[in-house]
DNA sequence: TTGTACGCGTTATCAT
DNA sequence: ATGATAACGCGTACAA
């Protein structure tokens, strides 16, 4: 690989004439400028980037931490991110927490230990100040789908307490009062402020909440169908479910189906996340839209904008939820 | 950030001397190790991963080009190669390609320039003999799911004729002769391959392949809503439809649903690649398992066993797709 | 406008 | 076993 320095011999200038014409900040003349291009064209010369970020303190990456590198929402998310800072020149470097608390601690530390300028992290198992005091550091960790009010700066979240509400209001309006709650692990900030939406929906039309029409799931498929199982089998009384998530819904619409309930007419279910597949579940499903890779997107160009000094666009921190009205939520008929 | 300028001197060594207890490989006595050992952990010291790379020309980063960062498929063959390569202390970074021969190239020399030690690539636009070409230079592509016969030993894939055979051989077995086909766009090599496998298929029990019952989608839900469209507006007579992957699958399932078509008595559908919303369909879907995941573990212990010099695993380079039976495919019954 | 020289934090090659 | 010292490839004051 050819190195500055024979770029400088070729062209016959110095090696702080090549260093300039590449990082163009500084006036180089014409002349001499199209003698580097020349030199660096049939040299066919690449930049090292390692060795510009030893001496420019400046890595040009981005660290970015997901609790899982598949399902939709992360993909999204990855998506969004990816595609607003691989345009700035930036690249991402990706790595998993597992929503435990250690291995996010380590992927963040991992992060850091690989220079990266700034981190976008969707952490759930770390603490609020693990956060604060990480932030202390140099390098500044952005928080996705999470509002940290003494890092507000730098988070970019969904209102989910407002996307619960919606949720729960929306079976509500339909004349269904004795509704399901399959949530998400509590520990999740998102999870619990879904829930909260969904208790305040019920209390500002004094409906009791009801532990029994509630169970705690996993975030997955999984949990879904086991938490319409544990309704069914308990025999309670509800004709409608709310699942703090779209795959929680799939698992709970396949357990309806196998158990030969008709949706939406014997129970309406609606989601959260619009994730992709959400249109092509039987029936499709009503959700609630978590715009991830608008977010993701959002949040690459905040730290395009604090980290590299980048544009000045109007940054948007949080995001308001819609409901996305399809077919698996029908009205209450007695 | 401490440097190991400041561990040698707390220690009283050199920096030769610290460096070596770093990099376990030379020895030190065990008095100096230890002495060093407890300068790092007073300062708090941590190696800057970026002078190593620039030291050593070894930057223990691998590029990842995929085609898209959200998609089932793809997430779970990042999930795969992270998983195996973080555990190995490397670490990834991740880019796309959105298949077209610009954008691949283009992120292959943007992992180039990151000084990846290796790439594992998921490319479907560049030619063969651009990968050929490329693998001249000093770092090693990977290719994922895509066989090219003189870089054998740098590819991980899945018999993707086998696949398209075992698919179309399954609906024969149960008694169907008109076999609707939606293929992927052909210029992908897995698509291709697929194709070829239905076409060994029915050529082996003399079903004439039916230039009417074919149709290139774009491996998205909506090329199979499109397909199926396309067939059933024709008043094309079939019983059986192979999708050349779920998401096809899934729009076309989607598509029989909302014109009042039964699955699977009126109309057999068998997928491809098994990802994991296919248990969630309705009916859950008859697919090809593609162990992806499994693929991008093997490709990542081969970059370490050949990059790396680590373990000495038996690599497998060639995955053998299976039918995994469920729902949307029955008998023809007359 | 252009060139010189030093620094970035390591690894690696010699000596000792 | 340990210590000097030269790379690694580039950015950047400072000088010219």
């Amino acid at each position: 690989m050819a190195t500055i320095y024979e770029v400088s011999k070729l062209a016959g200038v110095s090696l702080a004439t090549v260093s300039r014409v590449m990082n163009k900040n500084a006036r180089v003349s014409d002349k001499t400028k199209k003698k580097v291009l020349e030199a660096m064209d049939t040299l066919g010369y690449r930049p090292n980037a390692i060795a510009q970020s030893l001496a420019s303190n400046c890595s040009n990456s981005i660290g970015i931490l997901v609790s899982e590198l598949s399902g939709a929402f992360f993909g999204q998310m990855m998506s969004g991110i990816e595609t607003e800072l691989r345009a700035a020149g930036k690249h991402v470097i990706i790595t998993t927490g597992h929503s435990e608390e250690e291995k996010e601690k380590d992927g963040i530390e991992f992060l850091i230990g690989r220079n990266c300028d700034a981190i976008i992290a969707h952490v759930e198992a770390v603490s609020d100040e693990y956060l604060i005091e990480i932030n202390k550091g140099k390098v500044p960790v952005y928080s996705m789908s999470r509002h940290v009010e003494a890092l507000k700066d730098k988070c970019i979240s969904l209102d989910n307490e407002a996307g619960g509400y919606l949720a729960t209001k929306t079976l509500i309006d339909l004349g269904h009062t004795n509704i399901a709650y399959i949530a998400g692990p509590q520990f999740k900030a998102d999870a619990s402020n879904r829930l909260q939406g969904h208790k305040r929906a019920l209390k500002e039309h004094d409906i009791e909440f009801d532990e029994n029409l509630f169970y705690i799931g996993d975030f997955r498929e999984i949990g879904g169908s086991a938490g319409l199982k544990h309704f069914l089998d308990e025999k309670f009384n509800f004709t409608a479910l709310v699942c703090a998530n779209d795959e929680m819904a799939s698992g709970a619409m396949k357990y309806a189906r196998e158990h030969n309930i008709n949706l939406p007419e014997q129970l309406s279910i609606i989601g959260f996340d619009n994730v992709i597949f959400a249109n092509y579940l039987y029936p499709t499903l009503t959700t609630i839209d978590n715009p991830v890779d608008e977010m993701g997107k959002m949040a690459a160009q905040l730290v395009l904008r604090d980290v590299y000094q980048q544009k000045k666009l109007e940054i948007e921190r949080v995001f308001e939820p819609t409901v996305i009205v399809r077919d698996s939520v029908s009205k209450l008929t007695n």
